[in-house]
DNA sequence: TTTATTTACACAATCGATTGCGTAAAAGTT
DNA sequence: AACTTTTACGCAATCGATTGTGTAAATAAA
């Protein structure tokens, strides 16, 4: 498509007569211009139709009022929500969002993070691939005084801010209700180990079982990509098992749902012969039978305030320690687990 | 945070004691450098990290790689699909994405629209606010050549791309499946009516009745944002209606589902007392109890399809007219509507 | 009245890459 | 040997907005 004049300040300066620097100034409310003429441009801008070349700012002022955002998948409702929360804030302070996938894919991540820079991204919010367990792509950020915040999928030992929740506190309470409520045998669906979200949830998960008198057992630990045919797989395979487990707390609640599905099919009662915990409350949640009860992950306020941190950082003077933000989670509890047998001990 | 020297080609260019010129060709390898020169040049930008600045090039070639998206929300099933098709096909080609919701809002969505042409996008892809009526904001895009392709929720009358579905073919045929099975008295929940797509189905659904010889009853027709609580209260609704009907097409599987939940809840038998049948084939769609029967909406293909389009437009030297891209769906019969009594005449 | 200050604006450089045009040297042609 | 063509590269303008510096004129202060 070839591409038409538009108007531009000079356009502005020509048919008013004044110099381009006056347009300029008038139209950002400059001190030094006299009120008449910044009435007359800012009428002339309106009926010529100006709008203005943020492009060309960006070059001279070196920020583009654009943030990244770089996520495994945009289609997955924590993630989306997280995301439209970014927006919302970024929006409402004069900034853009632009979106890349990793796919959960290393070498995605490694090439939309070059995208970032090229495109002179004023921040960078980053949730981690799966695959990922080399941060040096990040350098280019943090080398280049890049803003960059770590939103959930957060890397570990690595100097920026970050915003989360705390998933250890978050899985040893989970596994917790669940052994208060009657559970001894409790099997955990986790996702890939370089991602510390998941090793954490694990942790949480043993460091429960450990503190309540029961043995932590590999085997009943499955890892994957928490998706929902893994649910069915893993549920087939927990049929295999010698003796069924009476609890099963997951990392996310695609794998729980489809795993209980399937179990239902095999004509196990829910939660009477097993019960469930997920992780995030996504809407499939609330609407499987018996609704599963979940671990909250605040995922719109995670992403508000990756967004207020990123806007901070881009705006601050000076370089300061970086900031670990964590989010509180809480149990929502539905008709997945038993009744609490013994009454959760005070934090 | 203050801004630090990036590697430019001029760098390059000092670097070697060329000029910058020589290096931007011999970077686009351009066919006026010769090969020692080039390599010469590949290889100080990748000893010094240089990363071309997009942002530069875009303000002198006059485009940026950059399609803008608009749609109402991104944390939604079927959107985010979309977005997901869209930037697959838009990052294998080149292009970025930038995102922003109009959050249901004309206002939004008019301000959005200004950020994209400042932000000189090369193309947007919009999917209209339930609020809009008036179009004329993306008169912006139109008179300067800015490439603009409608997805999913198209504006009527407009002369522009559109990629969609058939509206109105499925929405005949999902009501016309429910009569198919047995139903006589069929309630349709819908969206705002300046939105063509729901226009359209219930347009669809009103001529499948007719076709069939039910009287279309304005007062089984239940118009709104089709949200989950919208589903709730429809339910009770309908509830209080003196005879009930057996059959509900809804124009999207939110309302529909928890209506559904809902109406379990009053003692109803779905789909014995009341069929079902949704539209778009989100997730929950597949988890509910008994499993939704629904329309499917290709979310990803809408995507893939209108990203081919935009860039096919912003490549294009001439202008041409207007296509419609019209997609397949297709009824996920599943278990929320009873066998079909009289066999589907073919089309 | 003279000096200092404020007001109101313009000049020209700058951001980093691209590109039309110009040119010297090398290679090829008669 | 004289001429044409090709190869390889540089100059300088350009994209559109921003901004440090300079400078008249108007106003205030001395």
């Amino acid at each position: 498509m070839e591409k038409k004049k538009r108007v531009t300040i000079y356009d502005i300066a020509k048919h008013l007569g004044v110099s381009g620097t006056t347009v300029s100034r008038a139209l950002s409310d400059h001190h030094s211009i006299g009120d008449k003429t910044k009435k007359a441009v800012l009428q002339a801008a309106k009926e010529m139709g100006y709008i203005p070349n943020t492009i060309a700012a960006g070059l001279r002022k070196k920020q583009t009022n654009t943030i990244g955002v770089l996520i495994p998948w945009i289609n997955r409702p924590f993630i989306s929500s997280m995301i439209s929360g970014i927006e919302e804030v970024a929006n409402d302070a004069g900034y853009n969002v632009i979106i890349s996938q990793s796919c959960d894919s290393y070498k995605k991540e490694v090439a939309n993070a070059e995208t970032f820079f090229s495109n002179r991204v004023d921040g960078v919010i980053a949730s981690m691939a799966m695959e990922t367990e080399d941060f040096s792509h990040f350098n280019l950020f943090i080398d280049n005084d890049i803003a960059l915040v770590f939103a959930d999928r957060v890397g570990k030992n690595l100097p920026q801010d970050k915003v989360m929740i705390d998933n250890f506190a978050a899985a040893f309470e989970a596994t917790e209700y669940l052994i208060h409520s009657g559970c001894r045998k409790i099997v955990h669906f986790t996702g890939a180990p370089n991602r510390e979200i998941y090793k954490l949830r694990r942790a949480g998960y043993q460091d429960a079982l450990e503190k309540n008198g029961i043995p932590y057992d590999e085997k009943l630990v499955f890892s994957g990509l928490l998706s929902g045919e893994e649910g069915v797989r893993n549920a087939k395979a927990i049929l295999e098992l010698k003796e069924l487990p009476d609890g099963i707390f997951s990392a996310n609640d695609t794998v729980a749902v489809h795993a209980m599905i399937e179990l239902k099919k095999a004509g196990l009662k829910i939660p009477d012969d097993i019960s469930f915990i997920g992780f995030n409350d996504d809407p499939i949640a609330s609407i499987v039978e018996p609704q599963l009860t979940t671990v909250s992950h605040p995922a719109l306020e995670i992403g508000r305030s990756s967004a207020r941190q990123i806007i901070k950082r881009i705006n601050a003077k000076h370089s300061s320690p970086p900031e670990n933000i964590v989010l509180p989670t809480q149990i929502i509890v539905r008709e997945s687990t038993r009744k609490l047998v013994k009454s959760v001990p005070p934090k």
